[in-house]
DNA sequence: CTCTAATCGAGACGGTACGTCGCGTCTTACG
DNA sequence: CGTAAGACGCGACGTACCGTCTCGATTAGAG
């Protein structure tokens, strides 16, 4: 039942926190989050169902605990793009990147974790464009990150949500063109 | 308890499936959908709480009974958009719509309605455009119908929870220009 | 409500009640009376189940309609025994009539019909013991009563029951020495 | 909703289990079984609703274990009487017994209390004659012990029911005279 | 041979209790 | 100490039956 075998303790507190956040993690893979209880996921931590609350007040917070950091990446990698002339490298990136750790990302898109990311999203994307030089822009601010990140997601879903997903280069084109290019300002397409 | 005086008592099946939906849309105004019981809806439609089972298997099957018509009157009006070389009219007919009826719209996109309501959106936007003689078309179809009606959603979404919602005009120009035109065919926008 | 008039036509009424009298015998042979729902009779009895409470207000006092018949029957064979002096060929008469009956004499007292029919056997004891010239006797009036139905059923119910049902003769001797002989006068066993 | 002042917890499910016994067998002084619902019991032993089902399955569960403890110390005193060659003094204790506890007995043998009790009675006192040295007896041994129950049972019950209950030694007679003498071996009582 | 009212089937309904489940708090025992 | 184990209060869930009710269709017996 216990591990008798531990030599190197690590401040349990830490072990069961990153076990919780795994255990989250794995168990999302082949479950929608409504479907977990508390009890799965301490049981698949191997930690006490007590336990569990004393680290996160519930099951949301833990996802969202889980996602900061994965989100906090990703942002550093997609905000920057509405403020570039030149976004095509960068849409590139943000693409690879999230091929790369697809088993991540189809985890906490697919389920109702949906709802609890894009929040704890905008949340991010707010504070971070709070805090850029604000380009002259047409649309507002909010509504840009709104649907940026509701964009974003959408497609990344449906993307990893496919039987045979596409090549990362076509993802890029995609985004590109349905979330970057109409939320840069109007001279980005000189269409008439 | 007795009601001797009901003039047209209306076959009782029929008034308890309305009463319900008209329930649920009053408390959806006010409160999340997930802090809704079934014995609130139930009280608050006038009806008893095992009554709403024998019509509903559960909370999420009486919204999407109730999403489906409000659904398909703006689909009827949003899908040709897409398909449409002059756009501008039918997209302001959109928002009109939505803001003659941003009570409602307003109760099912807050809360944890957008959720359900969105896959309802599509199932029925994507039976639809399988009718549609299928223009030829640059983006996968179900990649055009997800982002068209996340973003759709979305947008209209920010703009219903604004405290000083933007005018019908404006909106109208936003859903154009992040909807409509990047999803029509590449030729819109020549920009390179 | 009430029809005070109808003279001899046998109405429908009359057919509806004796259907559902007879389903529910038939119905207590494989499934205890606690099992059984208004719905399931009435459903056997080929009749509405609104109709089942036109006729009964409730499961029991169908039950005792329909008990009512056969315990009267039997009970002008079982009082009798416990004042006559020779009991012998009445206690095997009763036995006899039981056994002929076993299919509904089974279906009467198991399940948890028994206690209802106990009551209702008890009851009519009792207003024919009030009517008899009332023997000498030792032993107070209703608990003789009492005893001997308590005792008579739970015989009977063990004889019913048992896989291999013992004789006729052999239970009508159980009966007289378990239930007729102890309540007769101390007279009949001068032991001592 | 907070207590943080109770002095001595004693062990949680020990204290629940114990309440809900104490609670049903207050119950029944005043209510039948078949009226008390799970939440009266709960409430009235100051125990939630589920933790009621989290120690016995249903209503009858906890009747039978309330009931066994009683049962067992009757069972002693009475399954030896019916072995005995003079049951007099025994009898005499069983009653006795009875009547110093007829609280505890008027609510276990009244309401619909009473058909559980005989099962798990008869259940119990076919245990005990199984282990017994079995004397040569002219009954069936399943007969005799649902007879015996079932006898004992009723006259206590008509016993206790009685506005103005007879005396211990009145009782204990009619109990040998009506359970234990026509039970015993033919010798007893030597008619012929 | 209609016409009218009793009776029926069908089953929706308000209600009550059920037994289950999950949450988050708590107590206890152990290492 | 801190943690595993799990009992507990709470409250929603969805189900099952109850007994009442409304609704038409059927039908019997009076005109």
């Amino acid at each position: 039942m216990l591990d008798l075998t531990n030599p190197p303790p690590k401040r349990r507190m830490t072990r069961s926190k990153g076990a919780l956040q795994q255990a989250l993690l794995t168990l999302l893979q082949t479950t929608a989050l409504e479907k977990l209880t508390a009890k799965d996921i301490a049981e698949a931590a191997g930690v006490g169902y007590a336990t569990f609350f004393r680290h996160y007040p519930d099951k949301d917070a833990l996802l969202q605990d889980l996602a900061k950091g994965e989100i906090s990446k990703l942002l550093t990698m997609t905000l920057p793009l509405l403020y570039t002339v030149e976004p095509r490298p960068s849409t590139q990136a943000l693409c690879a990147y999230v091929w790369s750790n697809r088993a991540v990302w189809s985890a906490l898109l697919t389920g109702g974790a949906a709802g609890v990311l894009k929040e704890e999203f905008i949340r991010q994307a707010q504070e971070l464009s709070a805090v850029h030089p604000e380009k002259k822009r047409d649309l507002p601010d909010s509504l840009t990150v709104a649907f940026s990140v509701a964009a974003a997601i959408e497609i990344i879903s449906w993307w990893l949500r496919e039987p045979n997903p596409r090549p990362v280069d076509e993802m890029a084109g995609y985004m590109e063109r349905l979330v970057v290019r109409p939320t840069m300002g109007e001279g980005s397409c000189p269409s008439k």
